[in-house]
DNA sequence: TATAATTAACCAACCAGTTAATTGATTAGA
DNA sequence: TCTAATCAATTAACTGGTTGGTTAATTATA
């Protein structure tokens, strides 16, 4: 594999890696095409080039983020049989991708506060398979009679909100943790795994209410 | 009361008034303070008068709107006494405030998946007045005897982020509706009464495992 | 030589913010 | 009560900088 001052492949990798950094950070809005060039060490035309457009590429994004937090539930999901470690799996492997990636929290949060305003139709094509999924465990688990009374929906936004706003608002807790008085717990000190696990058992209460 | 061609508190409530729904619908950096000043019938300069900057606009913005909702619910609070009827309406003035100004969920979402990077010191300091009483009433359940285990932190995530997700991808979920197949529910039909009375009861669940 | 990758230079549209002039209401003085 | 002065509210026109996007020429590779 040798060096070349031309690499098609390279050049368009990299493009999309730092605009993942770049969306996340600034917002589709204030991502600047100029600045991404310039953090690609690359000519701004390259990326109208591979992408046709600013939208082009944020889709190219998304479609990119999404594949990978899908793959990675997916393919945790496979070790486990048992609706409960199912979802404690989903719940878990989320929180870990969504902690070690925090460009996904950021840019979902983002695209889900417009109802997906910039890319309506692929936003729900791709999420839809994480939500089928996480739909799916809890019927079987409600079939096993291991859950009860679940609407998949709602408890669907209670783990992705729970996390996401986790993620996200990770360096404000440390502020305030910081400047506030002692009374209230920001939780800054948690690690992703101690929350995760708190949402597991909590879940847990939830969906087993009157069988246990 | 008569109608004078000149009004300041008139203009200044209209430069508000339109620019909550603004940034709440194009974001902070895609609202164009030309279109807003065109939205209210003002001239543009009107809105540089009253507010220094876009940013200082913005925050008088997200001053008025956490105003709003706090006061609802501490109004709201005062009308209970055990803990229990006090988280559940607390979860429920909530949903029907966000429910009914839906400004609210997008603007939280959009700030929050930023870590406050807009307004971060002002941020805090109205949020923290919400979570306190959150936290409180948490605190005082659990000392009461009612709940156990609380994470205030995590719990009042999860409910904000319930209830901020619900109604922000409304419009997403009815499209979905139509165009999916039925396998998948996407609460579509569900009114914001029915989600906040589902989360009310889980949270009872959830927060007392052991005493029941 | 043909083609794919890369570049510099450019453009019109839009942006937040300014300025200096103008208009309307309020008030003080006669 | 009329008027002149004052001050707050409002405006049109402008600015410098940035934006997404284009184009035509140039380079490297096969």
């Amino acid at each position: 594999m040798k060096t070349q001052k031309r690499d098609a492949e390279a050049s368009k990798r990299a493009i999309i890696t730092h605009a993942i950094a770049l969306f996340s950070e600034k917002g589709y809005a204030s991502a600047s095409m100029d600045e991404l060039a310039k953090r690609c060490g690359l000519n701004k035309a390259m990326v109208f080039y591979y992408f046709k457009n600013k939208k082009g590429l944020y889709e190219a994004v998304m479609q990119e983020v999404l594949d990978q937090i899908q793959e990675a539930v997916m393919e945790e999901n496979k070790t486990h049989t048992r609706p409960k470690d199912e979802l404690a799996g989903f719940i878990r492997t989320y929180a870990k991708f969504a902690c070690e990636h925090p460009y996904l929290p950021a840019l979902l949060l983002k695209e889900l506060s417009d109802s997906g305003a910039v890319v309506p139709d692929m936003l729900f094509g791709s999420m839809r398979k994480l939500f089928a999924l996480f739909s799916d465990i809890l019927k079987r688990g409600e079939e096993q009679g291991c859950f009860e009374d679940a609407v998949p929906m709602i408890l669907y936004f209670m783990v992705l909100g729970t996390l996401n706003l986790m993620v996200t608002t990770k360096p404000l807790r440390l502020k305030a943790a910081q400047l506030d008085d002692i009374a209230l717990d920001t939780c800054a000190e948690c690690d992703i795994d101690e929350i995760a696990d708190y949402i597991v058992e909590k879940m847990m209460y939830m969906l087993k209410e009157k069988n246990r």
